[in-house]
DNA sequence: CAGCATAAGTCCGCTTGACAGACTCAGCCA
DNA sequence: TGGCTGAGTCTGTCAAGCGGACTTATGCTG
C-alpha cells in the first residue's frame, strides 16, 4: 500500500524507499529523451519535417547540438538516415523514424492531451492527433489493465517488478 | 497527406512547414518536463518519496537543482508542499502531487511502456504501473479514436488543429 | 572553365547551468 | 550547553549550450 492511503497521522516509510533506482525505467527512458532538444527534434520528426535544416530552422536549435541529438538518435534506433536527392542537387540525407520511433506515438499523444487540459491556449489546440484515413476522428490515450478496466490516475499505483533490486 | 505516404521519386513540402512552431504543444510541455531532473523528481514523487532528503538521495539530484526544480513544479502546479511532523521533530514539508501531476499518469505509463519493449531488462521491469486494489492487473496505455478504433502508431497522424498559425 | 548557390555541417569565444563539497539555519533533545 | 537532523544556501570549477562566422561538397549558370 502506497502512503497515499494512509489516512493515520504518523508517516509510513514508503514502499519504494526499499528498492534501488539503479536500473529505474524512467532514468534508462530519460538518457534518451531526457532534454528539452531532443523532444523538439522528435516532434519535426513526427510532423513529417526531416531534414537538417528545415528541423533547426522550424525547432531553433543551434546546429551543433542538433548535431549531435540526430546522432544520439540515430545510435539508439529512434530514427535513421535516408538519402533523397532533390533535382539539380547533390544526394543529401534526411532522417525518418523507426519502428521504435514510431512507437512513441502514446508519449506524445498522452502529452499533447494533458498540456491541452493544463496549458490550454484560447485559440484551441495548434496540433491533434487524429486517426488516418477514412476514419479522421481525434485520438487519445486511455490507461487500460489487463483485466479489462480503464483506471483512473488515482486508481493506479507503481509496484515493483520482477527486476527490482532491493538496496 | 503526410509525406509518410508518398511513394513518388520527387519530394513534396511536408504539410507541418507552413504552420508556426511558435505555441506549439509540445514545446509549451517541455518547457515544464524537458529535463532529465524534473522527471527523476516526478517519478520519487509518483512512487511514494516525497521528502526533500529522499528525493535527493534516490535520485541522485544536486541539492541546488532540487531546490528549483521543486520551486517551478509548485509553479506550475504540478505538486504542492505539505506540512508533516515527525515525532520529536520539529515541522517540514513533504511533496505531493496535485490532480495536474496525477493526470501525468499516462505519460510515465506510455514511457514504461516503451521502455520495456525497446530497453529491456534481463531481470523483467523493475517497474509496473498496476490497478490498485482487488484488480491489481497491470496497466497499459492505448491509442484510441473518437469512432472507437484503436490504431496503431502508423495509422494517426498529428494535423494542424484550430489553434495552429500560419508561418 | 569561373563563379555562385545551397544543405549540412564545423569552429570559436562567451555565457549559463550543473556539479561536489562545505557551510548555515531552525528547532528539538540529552 | 552542545549536538543532531532535515532542508536548504554558498562557492569555485567545469561542461554544455549558444549565436555567429567559417567550411565543404556538389550541381548549376554564364
Amino acid at each position: 500500500m502506497l502512503v497515499h492511503m494512509s489516512t493515520a497521522v504518523s508517516e509510513q516509510v514508503p514502499e519504494a524507499m526499499s528498492w534501488s533506482t539503479e536500473n529505474c525505467t524512467i532514468s534508462r527512458t530519460m538518457d534518451i529523451l531526457g532534454d528539452k532538444w531532443t523532444f523538439h527534434v522528435l516532434r519535426e520528426v513526427f510532423v513529417g519535417v526531416r531534414r537538417f535544416e528545415d528541423i533547426r530552422a522550424r525547432a531553433g536549435v543551434p546546429r551543433q547540438v542538433l548535431t549531435e541529438r540526430l546522432a544520439a538518435l540515430i545510435e539508439r534506433g529512434l530514427i535513421r538516415r535516408h538519402p533523397y536527392r532533390l533535382p539539380g542537387q547533390r544526394e543529401r540525407s534526411e532522417y525518418r523514424l523507426t519502428q521504435a520511433g514510431l512507437d512513441l506515438y502514446p508519449v506524445l499523444v498522452a502529452m499533447i492531451q494533458w498540456a491541452d487540459q493544463y496549458l490550454p491556449l484560447d485559440s484551441g489546440p495548434p496540433i491533434e492527433p487524429r486517426h488516418r484515413g477514412d476514419c479522421g476522428e481525434r485520438v487519445t490515450v486511455v490507461m487500460r489493465c489487463e483485466a479489462g478496466h480503464e483506471p483512473t490516475p488515482r486508481e493506479v499505483a507503481f509496484r515493483p517488478g520482477p527486476g527490482a533490486q532491493p538496496r
